[in-house]
RNA sequence: GCGCCCAUAGCUCAACUGGAAAGAGCGUUGGACUACGAAUCCAAAGGCUGCAGGUUCGAAUCCUGCUGGGCGUACCA
């Protein structure tokens, strides 16, 4: 896009400049481009010469004057200023964004995306809720970072695979099922007493209530009972975690079993390849993993002195697993309360003689949900939870993703459910697709005036002639192609950082730019070359507008 | 005690990863529908980026030390 043309221009002006002998230093450089906050800064800018005035040993402002020099006669740009003490900005010409608004016409939106990935392999790996509880909120978060990430990687020309990990063979299990069976007990009409680590929700007193209405027997013995009833108890769960995340527009290419890994031999294997190469020894009875020896961090148990081996220990071999696919990056998403995690498990990739960067963690802080003014606590166990259900039932599946991404990961996020519901009418939510029906309903009214764009209505181009875009020529008309532009610059930094939330951050400001224009500008005017003109520059605005919103998992309703 | 994350306008958050004069939305105040949808637009007020040092041409961003909040620190999951 212009930003690489712009990239290349300068790169060419060093290289001219070494030519000449007025540069002389080693290497290659890859000059850093900048859309500047001010438009007096220009359409992009590079502060190349404040990294190049220690190595030439010349002062910023030379440089940059001797670099603008070499490219100012490029027909990209209007002009090319030097500002501060040392910037250079570049102004594009009109015709160039003109140019680049028909490419995009001609050619469609997919044709306008980064190839950052090259068709390489990310596996990204997010929920993996344990199978004993409803999603609840902050869950929520971490499937629409993932699931939204995931489609900016596919876009940014990478192969990914969505992958939720099920934990089905640990002790929640087990106790999920206990829980369960007090639960049957307690239908019976026995008086039970709940351990305070047991799953109090009500969730396991429909299961419960499910196993007697399908009719099923429990098995004499009461170990063969619980085993029967986790099975029975965690299947439901996940049914309804899938049914859950269906509705909320979130959907898994491969749902992959710990107990696989135990039934492969995965779990064995890796421990013996762990023990082979030293990194795993016995002590007290239990296997240890050696962490401290690639991170601070301090060694940690693999195989319990009961024999019962600990989650960290299938992780290992998950993770090993994983790799084994052949994937070049992996991507988990975890709840930030697991950060103490990530030093182990990367050491343990270390251990295996793969490099640890091939894993990438992302954390997701906390949702403080708020309701009447007050935060509500959540823990599963204790049953007091707001599920994502809930959310997404009371403030619509596109309001609650479109909230969940208009922070960053890493920050807390409060959710007031109150204002959520109150005000869904302010979210900016509805401001981008208010945009896209605003859109919609004037190429309505161009079909019933009788003007056909291609693209618009189904009549093909218009009396055959060609649509003339130097008609556009407002500043209001050349904002909104910079930022149909920026779509590119978007797609790529929100790839390469793994920030979605930049994407919502730029439809925000890129429909801003037309609701401006809109109240300023008629489209459909007296003048029929204009308003030709115009439809087009709406029509790419609508397509980037509407491949934003699919992104993000978000509807696009051509009424509102 | 040790480790990780956070602290930016009254509130909720941005700031293209070290760039220029820190930006939006909500809220507040004042304007714009006999023109394609007012779920919109235009304008104003609002800041010592928690505090104190340091690094350099340049710091909200990096380093050190405080203060206040979250999380972790199990042969838990």
């Amino acid at each position: 896009m212009i930003r690489k043309r712009i990239q290349e221009l300068i790169k060419e002006a060093i290289n001219n400049c070494k030519k000449k002998g007025i540069f002389s230093f080693e290497g290659e450089i890859d000059p850093i481009i900048e859309i500047p906050r001010e438009e007096d800064f220009g359409d992009y800018s590079t502060n190349l010469a404040f990294i190049l005035a220690p190595k030439l040993k010349k002062s910023p402002l030379k440089i940059a004057e001797f670099i603008v020099e070499e490219a100012k006669g490029s027909d990209l740009v209007e002009k090319i200023e030097i500002a501060g003490k040392g910037f250079i900005n570049f102004f594009i010409k009109d015709d160039v964004l003109r140019d680049a608004l028909k490419n995009i016409f001609q050619k469609g939106v997919d044709a306008f995306l980064p190839d950052l990935g090259m068709g390489r392999k990310i596996l990204i790996e997010f929920v993996s809720a344990n199978p004993t509880g409803p999603l609840h909120i902050g869950h929520g978060r971490g499937a629409v970072v993932g699931d939204v990430l995931a489609n900016i990687l596919k876009c940014a020309g990478f192969n990914v695979v969505k992958e939720y990990y099920i934990n089905d063979a640990g002790r929640q299990i087990a106790t999920l099922g206990e829980s369960t069976y007090l639960r049957l007990k307690e239908l019976r009409g026995e008086k039970v007493e709940f351990p305070d680590n047991f799953y109090k929700g009500d969730y396991i007193k429909d299961i419960a209530s499910k196993f007697i209405e399908q009719g099923k027997n429990l098995p004499e013995t009461k170990e063969d009972a619980i085993k029967k009833l986790s099975e029975f108890s965690s299947s439901i769960v996940m049914e309804g975690i899938i049914k859950d995340l269906q509705d909320f527009g979130v959907y898994f290419d491969n749902y992959f079993r710990e107990s696989e890994l135990y039934k492969s031999g995965m779990v064995d294997k890796t421990l013996e390849i762990l023990k082979e190469k030293g990194f795993a020894s016995e002590k007290d009875g239990a296997l240890w993993f050696k962490t401290s020896l690639f991170e601070k961090d301090e060694d940690r148990v693999l195989i319990k002195s009961n024999g019962e081996t600990t989650y960290f220990a299938s992780d290992i071999a998950y993770h090993r697993e994983k790799l084994s696919r052949g994937f070049d990056l992996l991507i988990d998403i975890w709840g930030s309360d697991h950060h103490g995690y990530i030093p182990r498990l990367k050491a343990s990739i270390e251990a295996l003689g793969e490099d640890k960067e091939k894993l990438k963690v992302i954390l997701i802080q906390f949702v403080t949900l708020i309701k009447d003014g007050k935060t509500i606590g959540m823990s599963t166990r204790a049953g007091q939870f707001t599920t994502l259900r809930e959310v997404v039932d009371e403030v619509g599946k596109d309001a609650a993703r479109f909230f969940f991404l208009m922070r960053k990961s890493d920050a807390h996020l409060e959710f007031d459910l109150d204002l959520a519901k109150k005000t869904s009418n302010e979210n900016p939510v509805y401001y981008i697709q208010y945009a896209n029906a605003r859109i919609e309903s004037i190429f309505r009214n161009a079909k019933e005036q009788g003007i056909f764009i291609k693209g618009i209505g189904d009549e093909g181009v218009t009396h055959g002639k060609e649509i003339n875009l130097g008609l556009l020529t407002l500043k209001e008309e050349m904002d909104i192609i910079k930022g149909i532009i920026h779509f590119y610059d978007t797609i790529e930094g929100s790839a390469k950082s793994l920030e979605p939330h930049r994407l919502t951050f730029y439809l925000i400001n890129l429909v801003g730019r037309f609701h401006s224009y809109y109240n300023k500008v008629k489209v459909l005017g007296e003048d029929r070359r204009f308003t030709e003109a115009r439809l087009v520059l709406l029509f790419v605005l609508q397509q980037i507008i509407k491949k934003g919103l699919d992104i993000l998992g978000v509807s696009a309703p051509d009424k509102m």
